[in-house]
DNA sequence: TTATAAATGCACTTCCGTTGCATTGTATTT
DNA sequence: AAATACAATGCAACGGAAGTGCATTTATAA
């Protein structure tokens, strides 16, 4: 098990509290998160120091950066099974029309997806909207 | 084969100069098209009547929202084949990332996305980016 | 033709993403 | 340990896009 410092440290990241911190509480929520969520959670930090944080974190592939439509960038830990350097390493978001939360559905892998004859497919996004577990209640 | 003004007619729209040639313009372009896009096509008018344009003949499913993941919104007419009525309807867009076009691959239909117990899928958005034919060469 | 309602244009606001620059903090070298 | 170099942080500001309120014009209906 690497601890936070190690892993920053092994993609050399310099470690300050304010990264541990964000990292912190990226890994406690479970579902992806915006810059604004992260500025909430931070009142004393600025918005620039966290914008940039999260920045660094995605260009180590630390963290990826979802698109769910709802026009805010979100961004969710790349945790456990995630490889986002890895470009077939593709997984689904879900995005619920009710709580507004997106989560990573990392187990569910994206189908092949076939494109027209000169058409050359590189990244694929698919995120699936609807209601989610908690909100179903099923 | 309707008319513009058959068509407008029969979604309840009211058939003005302006949506015409809106309409039109949407019609021409083989890409999705920003609100930018037509805002410099038509310099005479305002941004806003553009806007609210595009609004009501989305509301009318006269053309569909698009959301290619570069952060901005936008739009193509629902032509042949494209029912967006119909929630079963879903295509596939495709972004090119060298010439930043998005066309809608109508012909090409989502396949059955699963999502994991007591989610409830309502809406499939689907981008794949890469290279389009135009730019590909092949 | 007049009354009614919708469409348009103008001004303005808000929100998010982003950048420049000065300042603080961290690491490295002597 | 002090001095240096560089990265991280904070503050201010900008720009683009989406959206709203209100006055005015235009179209439909009575």
């Amino acid at each position: 098990m690497k601890t936070i410092e190690q892993l920053l440290d092994s993609k050399n990241i310099r470690v300050t509290a304010m990264r541990l911190l964000i990292y912190k509480f990226l890994a406690e929520k479970q579902v992806a998160v915006t810059l604004s969520d992260i500025e909430n959670a931070f009142d004393k930090a600025d918005r620039t120091t966290l914008y940039r944080t999260v920045k660094t974190f995605e260009e180590s592939t630390i963290v990826h950066q979802i698109d769910d439509g709802t026009g805010i960038t979100k961004y969710a830990l790349c945790e456990k099974g995630c490889n986002c350097d890895i470009e077939t390493d593709l997984h689904l978001h879900f995005h619920c029309n009710n709580c507004n939360e997106t989560v990573c559905l990392t187990e569910h892998k994206i189908p092949q997806i076939k494109v027209p004859n000169g058409f050359i497919s590189e990244d694929i996004n698919l995120v699936v909207k609807g209601v989610c577990d908690k909100c179903s209640g099923l």
